[in-house]
DNA sequence: CGGACGTTTGAATGGACTCAACGCACGTGG
DNA sequence: CCACGTGCGTTGAGTCCATTCAAACGTCCG
């Protein structure tokens, strides 16, 4: 199939492999032919709040393309441990395995649109269009790239820190941030932004008291939180 | 080109993307076709030990195919922070990039012979050769997964359990581990063992105390340690 | 022999965790 | 409409572990 315009001009805005990167919640587009090529192999499926899309250790046949909503990747490890990977959002894909067997769970965190790809046809059709592939290339890259984010913000920042970089984080969603007020609405609840963060949900609780009193924030709601965009900036960046 | 019959029985076995990863060392294996390919539009460099491959920040028109020695990626933070995301070995592929500039920093651990592969030439050769996309593919999801595992080891696991973790992951390396001896050669410092696993330079040393009072290993030397292989493991998996 | 660097060990500090109690909002049933 | 229960969030007290600062130790190389 040849690329149209339009793919080619995203495509040398954005750069091929290794990706450059937009503001990190962004994504490869994928064309109109790209998602009928794709909607073509796929099957589309709706969860809702709290439905699980795929689990650990379950038989993988499908990758999946998140088209709206927000899923949760997690794993679980032998002691217990819950650990959040990655929230992934409209145009990204998840579903990575090992040995025929999901690595982590997948659970929607609101009403959520996903196109499951069985594993086969999606290679056949990658294989038969290079441009697609490429696009899955730079969405795993980027993941990739979100990830090591992810790893640096855990191991380096204090509960405060981790809480103020998850916020700033939040501000890239413009369903969840309204840019005008600065307010934040939290997608996740306190255990999740811990198990995401590495803390307990009390200290991601004290956190926030931390960054109120510093005035870096104002509560609204549990689930509404005001900030200083460019103080909150400033306080991660030192 | 048609694919050879080697390749495809390769990738029979391994599964297309999303890749059935075998042991999590091992990696794509490209075929004697692919590097001659990437050697055409590639040019040969070797590093010596503490060689910068590349620099945070500088201006990225290369990828780099480790294919001998050990490469260290690390990421500095605004406050000063040094971290470790990555040690990349024979097959791996590094020089991830946002906006033309490198992300990270890379550096040989010892003599490293690299292939830098320009970006433009390598897009137009990854467009030309589906399966060989396809190979980066997979190993940028291999990548995904092991940074995905080190982020797990990293927020869930105490010191010694770190290091316990990290020890078994140097036995993957068959140059770095006397498998009949269980003898493990560390090819990094305590430094940079610590910034790989969020730990001080200190507390790597006290772990490895903790370990050895246990039975668990036995110290050698700074950089040979002895080891007690199925204990380790059950002690990292309970 | 001395110096430099990496490693180990010690003592004191601090931050996150656990456990526990309390507060708050919501929904249900009387 | 109010009483009650439940789930989630917050707050408090005490403990533990990694960190920092500091000093001693070792080893490799001049």
């Amino acid at each position: 199939m040849a690329p149209s315009a339009r793919r080619l001009r995203i495509r040398g805005t954005n750069g091929w492999f290794p990706p450059t990167l937009p503001p990190p919640h962004e994504n490869a587009v994928l064309t109109q032919e790209d998602l009928v090529a794709l909607e073509g192999i796929g099957q589309a499926r709706v969860l809702g709040t709290g439905d699980t899309m795929y689990e650990q250790d379950g038989a993988a046949d499908m990758l999946f393309l998140v088209q709206s909503g927000i899923v949760r990747v997690s794993h679980l490890t032998a002691d217990g441990n819950r650990h959040i990977l990655a929230f992934h959002w409209q145009g990204d894909v998840c579903g990575l395995m090992e040995d025929g067997r999901y690595v982590n769970s997948a659970v929607a965190l609101c009403e959520t649109h996903v196109l499951g790809l069985p594993r086969v046809a999606l290679q056949g059709l990658l294989l038969s269009q290079p441009l697609l592939q490429n696009e899955f290339l730079v969405k795993v890259a980027a993941d990739l790239r979100k990830t090591q984010r992810l790893l640096i913000a855990l191991s380096s920042f204090d509960a405060p820190h981790k809480m103020a970089s998850f916020l700033l984080e939040c501000t890239h969603h413009e369903d969840h941030y309204d840019a005008a007020a600065q307010v934040v609405t939290l997608f996740a609840d306190r255990k999740d932004i811990a198990d995401y963060l590495g803390l307990s949900g009390e200290t991601v609780s004290r956190a926030l008291g931390v960054l109120a009193e510093a005035g870096l924030i104002r509560r609204i709601s549990t689930r509404r939180i005001g900030i200083e965009f460019s103080r909150l900036r400033h306080y991660v960046e030192a």
